[in-house]
DNA sequence: CTGCAATGTACCGTGCTACTGAACAGTATG
DNA sequence: CATACTGTTCAGTAGCACGGTACATTGCAG
């Protein structure tokens, strides 16, 4: 079996504790174990069985996945020079650092993930900033957009109702309904986004 | 601390492990612990380590939210800190563990990101495991896909030209243009593929 | 039929570790 | 000073994750 080091777990419930304004002790009865337990684990000198996780995942409203991801292969970040050919050339593939970006001051940054204009179609990578503000106003406009969250926590409000997507979890829906995002969380978000314009036949004017 | 039966993660092991076409012997050998400690397990009379849990799904070519989310029947009464979930229940929104997954024994392994079925468009989370081989045929059908590599490298090949897409690189092209993907190296390769239908007024026959 | 090589399983241990309980130090009240 | 929090330390224990071996079955070769 390969050995592996588990600290980070203990990393990752102190700042999901901490980000939530909870003590140890609280964190401790309410999953079920002693503080001390809760605090070497923390520390990196003990583990939580997987019913323990489980229960900290619960109370602290995080995912199996967040706690348990092993860290490491940086993602957009790592850029291996690689020689350009026929693909590159061609505008289908698109290399990391060539991405057209559009920073909105203190707001996300978008990246147009296609090498051309396409057509009634956008493939996006979006970034959001730690705390970025809720946007003042919704937004509508003609078609459908499809997302899932790589990274982070984007908090989402389609027509009033209001859900907070974490790794993994994705959303469809149809681009006329008013709609807005944000990040409430302390770390940036990264999201992968499609949004299909209006298909020819409908016509819903754009905002 | 809630008590709970973890018998159905030795259930989806065994599913796993059989569809994989492994035996009880050749799993214990590969995750480094003993036959009958896997047999224990997945007749629901023990249970894995967090550490064996991980090098069950790196050999099987699940993932860890796959073998331990908890199943279906919800858990109204343990929906403790989680705001209100309308967003999901109205099928916008899905979470990372409820991707309906296709594992196709040592092949990738596609989860669909949309709730329902959507029209003229699929949106997949692809797992491809660590040296998957080349397939055999080429492949292609009508629309056009979009896709970006969040983690690993995939090596694609479109019209013969042959490319190694890291983290972050994307890729956009006709379906209609024979391709095929695999993976060569010897980490995960995790992508989110958008793949949109022929529109209409093309006509592109489907392969 | 008799081996023989697979399969998965039952039983009996044991060493490790997840976890406890009590004590401890630090800081902020009053 | 006392009191009430905070997080931490440390010795100790109970339970379980795991190993080793033996066993029942099935299928195949001869």
């Amino acid at each position: 079996m390969v050995e592996q080091d588990w600290g980070f777990v203990g990393e990752r419930v102190r700042a999901a504790r901490e980000s939530a304004g909870m003590t140890v002790r609280e964190l401790a009865r309410r999953i079920g174990v002693s503080p001390s337990h809760v605090s070497q684990v923390e520390r990196g000198i003990g583990a939580f069985s997987v019913p323990a996780l489980y229960a900290v995942a619960r109370e602290l409203d995080v995912s199996m996945h967040a706690l348990l991801d092993p860290p490491g292969q940086e993602t957009a970040a790592t850029l291996v020079s690689r020689p350009a050919n026929d693909l590159v050339a061609a505008g289908i593939v698109q290399r990391a650092g060539d991405h057209p970006s559009i920073v909105l001051g203190s707001g996300p940054r978008w990246s147009r993930l296609t090498a051309g204009g396409e057509e009634n179609a956008e493939f996006l990578e979006v970034v959001y900033a730690p705390r970025t503000p809720r946007p003042a106003e919704e937004i509508r406009h003609g078609g459908r957009e499809y997302g899932i969250v790589i990274s982070g926590e984007l908090t989402v409000e389609v027509e009033g109702a209001t859900e907070i997507l974490g790794p993994g979890d994705s959303i469809v829906f149809d681009s006329t309904r008013p709609h807005r995002f944000w990040n409430d969380a302390d770390s940036e978000v990264r999201a992968i986004w499609f949004v299909r314009d209006t298909l020819p036949g409908e016509s819903v004017p754009h905002a």
